[in-house]
DNA sequence: AAGGATGTGTAGACCGTCAAGGTATCGAGG
DNA sequence: CCTCGATACCTTGACGGTCTACACATCCTT
């Protein structure tokens, strides 16, 4: 896994499922988004999200067109599927149950 | 790095390092502590457990004995080391700041 | 005698992430 | 015109933590 520096492992779907479930979104623009609204904390690599990407429609979640992004170029639209929004939710629940748990440890007196 | 179905990656060094900061311990009692005051839903493997543990002994972050067991077995009682109390303040950090960011991200209206 | 709990450990595979690179287009500045 | 930075897509190779599945040993209970 290289260094978890920027990242938690396993969360990277996650994260991408559910900033595209707000508005469809190409993958410059989505790690873009993920890093601005965490505050510059965590950074999505290209070498991360591409093959996230592809991952996520391969499995069907997130599906993907040709259009023109803001900037007057082609780029790849990704949004959600119905299975896609499910499985965010799965995820959503997991990391809160995850997390919880963790910090249960994590604040343990 | 197989299924994360029972851990989010990389936070059992911390879990580790927290859960002998409070009491040394050895291998077996850690996994069945950090089961139990999760309520269950953390499962450490013996296959991640072991690992970690050589790992963090390596890295010098904590240190090892010989001790016998509640039971009246021999079993290898693992603590602290100063530089280990460090890292846990650093992970444990860490953790806080990217968990953090990450529910930033998932409470995105 | 057998099985379960305790306790330590290894082997091999999996797979997500990272660093680093490549390709191409566009606008702005020199 | 040329270059440089930003945008936008993608791949390759390695890393390394976690998992499943074992192996081994002792003790207690049935």
């Amino acid at each position: 896994m290289g260094k978890p520096s920027d990242l938690l492992q396993g969360t990277l779907d996650l994260l991408i499922l559910k900033t595209i479930s707000l508005e469809p979104m190409h993958g410059w623009a989505i790690a873009k988004r993920i890093q601005q609204v965490s505050r510059e904390v965590l950074q999505v690599q290209q070498g991360s999200l591409y093959p996230a990407l592809h991952r996520l429609e391969q499995q069907g979640w997130i599906k993907a067109r040709w259009a023109e992004s803001e900037t007057g170029r082609q780029a790849r639209f990704y949004s959600l599927t119905a299975a896609g929004r499910k499985q965010l939710e799965a995820e959503a629940a997991n990391w809160t149950r995850l997390s919880a748990a963790i910090n249960l440890v994590v604040s343990e007196a």
